[in-house]
RNA sequence: GUGGGUGUAGCUCAGUUGGUUAGAGCGCCGGAUUGUGGAUCCGGAGGUCGCGGGUUCGAAACCCGUCAUCCACCCCA
């Protein structure tokens, strides 16, 4: 018989490290609430045209990362690869848009790419992500940026630089690509291969190029600001005027060109040393055409999403284990009616709201002080036959080593006081 | 999808130009202490050397293939 191995890239998250990831949902869950957002829960699957449509159809996400099956009657349906699809989805669905407040969603959960795994990349990771629907105002905006950075911040991240930039609206990037590509054609011979193909492809990814050629080459490239609208360069400006406003420190990025095809205007992204390749922990921008693109009536939006691996990997040690775990007794019930003893003992304290623990396979008190040490109990209470025949127990406090008996009658009730916080 | 690194005990890793019974540390179990944890000492259990083939008198080591994993590219959270 083969051992049944969990897919590649897809990974357990064992008792060891579910504390600190509850720390970092709690975190985020807590200053989205903050912010006024509210929690929303979509399906984990959805039908392919929706990622197709919303993603774009020539992304790599969509051309070679998805997780697409077909439904028993045909129907194509794709693991989530983003939350933001989903989630407009449904706002689409349900009418949310006739609802008078402004809609501001939040959601966790994991995402599912078909990719090669690498240091912060897996096949299912998770994100965090929030949406900001309705409100066309460079304010809203800079609420995202804010609760993102906040986020991370308040984590305790070390090296985060928030990136930002203009894409200006559709139109403008439309001027400007015939400029760019005159240029990258006149200074071809010295890019990448990668790069001479997204000359046609996506010229704006050029940008984006690592390669250090690439890069000296767009150095001294036309930009996109130079070609953007007058409304959308006083939209950044307001962006940023905000973002001084209330201190929130960010550096401009006009290389950052994002890999969904629906963001316009502002986008930003968080990246941290540190992280090996894949430095990215959040990003985000305005998406003010994608609802009606679903089906929707025209609705400005802005969001982001962070990558929870990502901020588990960075996480400092001092910030991991602050969940506080209460005091824990061990019942050390050994002997024929010890044993006995402690199975009722066990049960009436847990009744009490008393965190009781006891390891069956240890038949000797040895066995059971040494598990009790183990499980790092402050008390073990110890029930041989010695003790059931005297109608008590022995309460050890495992640090001082002193030990006394307490009434089986009254065992919760005697016990209780002592738990408390001294 | 492409490239590179690594697969030996539960964990971290040694293992000489190919040589006899594959080791260490930590951990685990037991004893010293017949009902008292952590420290110490003593003892013990635990290995298809990732898998399959090949070369050889002989392979953990060399060759080929394969799988897993990690890292990087692409791209992204």
């Amino acid at each position: 018989m083969s051992v049944i191995k969990g897919i590649k890239g897809v990974k357990d998250l064992l008792p060891e490290e579910t504390p600190r990831w509850r720390f970092i949902e709690e975190s985020a869950r807590r200053w989205a609430t903050r912010y006024g957002f509210h929690e929303i829960r979509i399906p984990i699957f959805e039908v392919t045209t929706l990622f197709a449509r919303s993603i774009g159809a020539s992304t790599d996400i969509v051309e070679k990362e998805m997780y697409t099956f077909q439904d028993r009657d045909g129907t194509s349906l794709t693991l989530r690869p983003e939350g933001t699809a989903g989630t407009v989805r449904a706002y689409v669905e349900h009418n949310r848009a006739a609802i008078p407040v402004p809609q501001k969603y939040f959601y966790t959960g994991p995402m599912f790419r078909h990719e090669r795994p690498q240091a912060g990349r897996l096949r299912q990771f998770h994100q965090f992500g929030v949406e900001s629907y309705g409100m066309a105002d460079p304010r809203a905006d800079v609420e995202v940026i804010a609760l993102l950075w906040r986020i991370l911040h308040d984590l305790g991240l070390p090296s985060l630089t928030l990136e930002i930039n203009n894409l200006g609206q559709a139109a403008d990037r439309e001027a400007y690509r015939p400029i760019l590509v005159e240029y990258l054609k006149e200074h071809n011979a010295g890019l990448c291969g990668n790069c001479k193909h997204r000359i046609m492809a996506n010229p704006l990814r050029v940008l984006d190029c690592k390669v250090p050629e690439c890069r000296s080459i767009t150095e001294p490239a036309p930009r996109l600001s130079e070609s953007l609208s007058e409304t959308a360069r006083s939209y950044f400006a307001q962006v940023l005027a905000g973002l001084d406003l209330i201190k929130i420190p960010y550096s401009l990025n006009h290389r950052l060109v994002r890999g969904l095809d629906y963001y316009n205007l502002t986008t930003f992204e968080v990246t941290a040393t540190n992280l090996g390749a894949q430095n990215a922990v959040g990003a985000g921008g305005r998406y003010d055409g994608l609802v009606e693109t679903l089906g929707g009536t025209s609705t400005p939006a802005v969001g982001f999403a962070v990558g929870l691996e990502r901020i588990a990997m960075l996480l400092p040690d001092s910030q991991k284990s602050l969940s506080p775990h209460d005091k824990i007794i061990y019942v050390a019930g050994f002997g024929t009616q010890g044993s006995v003893a402690g199975v009722t003992a066990l049960e009436e304290l847990r009744l009490s709201g008393i965190s009781a623990v006891s390891d069956f396979r240890s038949t000797t008190l040895k066995a059971h002080l040494r598990q009790a040490d183990r499980l790092s109990c402050h008390f073990t209470l110890i029930l041989g036959d010695d003790e059931v025949t005297k109608g008590v127990a022995l309460l050890r406090n495992m640090e001082s080593k002193s030990q006394y008996d307490v009434l089986l009658s009254s065992l919760s009730h005697q016990i209780q006081p002592l738990l408390l916080p001294s």
